[in-house]
DNA sequence: TCTGGGGTCCTTAATCTA
DNA sequence: TCTGTAGATTAAGGACCC
């Protein structure tokens, strides 16, 4: 063993706090100390993307339907996100994280996880170091941040968790135990609503309940690989492996309808302009993937994927938009108003320089190659954001 | 009752291929 | 060449996270 392996690990788990209202707080004065949710207009459909602290206190949290929140506080202040705004605060706040540590990954637009092993000689204690991460980004961001510090990435996040909001915990390797111990099961990494239940059945409702329940039983509740990760965890084990840089494996973008859908033109319209969303970030990022994937969700909340492997990798909107509509006419799909479509691609080639060969390639189908040449005339008249498919395809007929 | 959007990872089944 | 099989790949769906 080397030195590095053998030295105490410390991980920090940094949180912005109710990130996307304390973003809208911070520029308006006016909503400070007010309930603020940020997420869909009441009225509409749509959800909670995030609810500052004050609207917390009337039972509003992330993911319930805005119908919901706005029953519960019709006064709050709703806004409609603005991710330009969040993310350039969330660029600002990763660059202050990069001035303690380049061992920095992000987990999130709001989360990071940064290796502090070894700059105890450097600033301090790991309570000197939580401290210094929070003042940094307070001073130059004007937002808090809650941190977390274990001596793995688990233990980090329970306890920025723990200490939410404002707030710093520190840890140490032998409190381990003792800490995770009266913990609800609910609170372990991968452990959502359904396996809950799951545990629930089995009578595990903490992490100490878990701890002493026989494995053989778990496995044969959860399979091999669900029991061993979660009893791991229920020891406090975890990775500190933090790594800087993890490559996105997916672009998607997706819609739901104020109204169900049922006009084929109007779902070919709207994959057109999800496609070449799509197409922009992959080339953007210069990325192209070799895998397109549609997804469609029906009236009742039914949803579906579909996917298709290219021959070639793209970041073409015209190859994502014909091989999602095929995926769309060829699969056995119910034959019902649509709520919500959507597309992605994944599956990256290196060299995104193999996409511009599918130019020179010939459609699969004639018909096909004949409506997109229809639709390339119609774009280049009347432009893609206001390409109607119909008109290509009397243009085309 | 009502459930967004953008992701990741895992399991399982079907299909392809050596 | 045929058959059976095992492993790899592809595809679909579910659970989860922020």
């Amino acid at each position: 063993m080397n030195d590095s392996t053998e030295r105490t690990r410390w991980v920090a788990h940094v949180d912005l706090d109710a990130f996307f209202a304390s973003c809208e707080q911070r520029d308006n004065p006016e909503y400070r100390g007010r309930p603020v949710v940020v997420g869909a207009q009441p009225g509409n459909r749509g959800v909670v993307a995030a609810a500052s602290y004050e609207a917390r206190e009337f039972g509003i949290r992330s993911a319930m339907p805005i119908s919901d929140a706005y029953r519960r506080c019709p006064d709050a202040v709703y806004l409609r996100p603005n991710m330009e705004k969040y993310l350039d605060a969330s660029r600002e706040v990763f660059a202050v994280l990069s001035t303690v540590t380049p061992v920095v990954e992000k987990a999130s637009i709001d989360e990071a996880y940064l290796d502090v092993s070894g700059l105890e000689k450097l600033i301090g204690s790991p309570a000197r170091i939580g401290a210094d991460i929070r003042s940094r980004v307070e001073a130059r961001t004007a937002l808090t941040v809650s941190v977390g510090i274990g001596p793995n990435r688990l233990i980090a996040k329970l306890g920025s968790e723990s200490c939410k909001p404002d707030g710093l915990r520190v840890i140490e390797a032998n409190a381990v135990l003792d800490f995770m111990a009266p913990m609800p099961i609910g609170n372990l990494r991968g452990l959502g609503k359904q396996t809950q239940k799951s545990f629930s059945r089995l009578g595990i409702h903490t992490v100490a309940d878990l701890r002493v329940f026989p494995q053989q039983r778990l496995i044969d509740a959860l399979g091999a690989r669900a029991a061993e990760s979660f009893r791991r965890q229920a020891f406090g084990t975890g990775s500190s492996d933090i790594v800087p840089q993890r490559g996105r494996k997916s672009i998607s973008k997706e819609t739901t309808f104020g109204n169900d859908v049922t006009d084929p033109d109007r779902l070919h319209d709207t994959l057109l302009g999800l496609s070449a969303g799509v197409a922009r970030t992959a080339r953007n990022e210069d990325l192209a993937g070799s895998v397109v994937t549609l997804k469609i969700r029906f009236t009742g909340f039914e949803t579906y994927t579909r996917q298709k492997k290219l021959s070639a990798a793209t970041n073409d909107e015209r190859e994502i938009l014909r091989t999602a509509w095929r995926l769309f006419l060829d699969s056995k799909l119910p034959k019902k108003p649509v709520r919500l479509i959507g597309v992605g691609i994944s599956q990256w080639e290196k060299n995104s320089a193999i996409q511009s060969d599918l130019f020179d390639q010939p459609a699969e189908h004639e018909q096909d190659q004949k409506l997109l040449e229809t639709i390339d005339d119609v774009a280049a008249k009347f432009g893609t954001g206001k390409l109607q498919i119909g008109m290509a395809r009397k243009l085309r007929d």
